[in-house]
DNA sequence: TGAATTATGAACCAAATGGTACAATAATAT
DNA sequence: ATATTATTGTACCATTTGGTTCATAATTCA
């Protein structure tokens, strides 16, 4: 039995895929899929033409990798945020919070790469629009399953509806990625988190 | 004193200007500003560039004129909407039919030409920021009056903040322009909208 | 060591891009 | 009628676009 080399035949990369990837993520979030160009792209990518096309395969197979990765890293922490915490409020305050956070983080751009950029190409491209419907519709799915446990576990009322909670509190960050990428502020963009906490979890009487 | 003659001297033009501007709207509102090439322009629009540019001044200038045109026509009907009904909840739940409407018409391109396309460029194009920044505040404001005004006829508890709630029933619209691009159902949103009447207007116990 | 394999960098390519020049045309003003 | 003003259509322009070619470099395998 062979032992397997530590590193494939050929020129080694000089990069790191996820590395160059990230900065594609920044370049395209910042620019959009049609405004970043190829020179944009390796330029902040530190790389060259046939090293994107060797490694990513053309510019939409780069932005369709791009779109993933956003998820896998920033996209997802406010759901991580959302499952850290054991009080249900308390996880949507928290889920509002990172929101809030990734949508006006200094040094990078506003908003969020799915809802304010990648959103408009899915009108025409449909490679884009299944990923995005997908992305939705597994986001609802996350988030009004903890919700379902939440209410199993006595923390929520019988009488509200768990899926319908969930698509309700996302909507809220859509809002969020929307506003922040005009210009909101974050004091704006956590009152408005606030005053939805207050309707959507009003206080007993 | 001299009687004002019809027409301007010089050659008449062939094409009614908000004509080809609603063309125009429906173009970029598919294909995005940078997806939007001047052929695409001019062939929608069935007028030639240097008419385009003596009518319009740039591609960007024209761009610009959509997001009024847009926001004085289509995007203003939610508002109307708004501003039909007498009594405040069923003006809120017109105002969300009516951006459900809007997002999803048969033959138009989904979602909303400002929040699911042009928010994209808020934030590269400082012209498009501050004039997308101003319309979201307008927005807030021109529905904040109008809670004010239901407040003081007493048809809106004094307990509630009417610009806190204008922000969050916007807010709604904002989910439902990123929804709409990505495919999801008028029924979809009606439930959606119907969840969030629900919260935002409880039942009074 | 030499053959095979893969990545890099520079130069290149056809096509598409936003924008313009200019002659022809169609109206008004005198 | 003639001059003036403004729009139209064609053809054009330099630049940028996404993508590729090819010689060279750097590694593994035998």
């Amino acid at each position: 039995m062979k032992i397997k080399s530590t590193r494939p035949p050929g020129r080694p990369r000089k990069f790191d895929r996820d590395t160059v990837l990230d900065r594609a993520v920044l370049t395209f979030w910042e620019m959009g899929y049609k405004g970043a160009s190829l020179d944009d792209l390796t330029e902040s990518m530190g790389i060259n033409r046939p090293s994107l096309y060797a490694a990513f395969g053309s510019k939409h197979d780069l932005f369709m990798e791009v779109i993933d990765r956003y998820a896998a890293t920033l996209g997802c922490k406010p759901v991580m945020a959302f499952h850290g915490e054991a009080e249900i409020k308390e996880a949507v305050a928290a889920f509002f919070e990172a929101s809030i956070r990734a949508a006006t983080l200094k040094g990078k751009p506003r908003g969020c790469l799915i809802v304010s950029v990648a959103v408009q190409y899915a009108e025409k491209d449909e490679l884009v629009g299944k990923k995005l419907s997908g992305m939705f519709a597994e986001m609802d799915r996350l988030i009004a399953d903890h919700f379902q446990v939440a209410q199993d576990k006595g923390q929520l009322s019988q009488t509200v509806d768990p899926q319908a909670l969930a698509r309700m509190v996302i909507s809220v960050t859509h809002s969020i990625a929307a506003r922040a990428r005009v210009g909101a502020s974050r004091e704006e963009l956590s009152r408005l988190a606030k005053d939805f906490m207050a309707v959507l979890f009003p206080a007993p009487n």
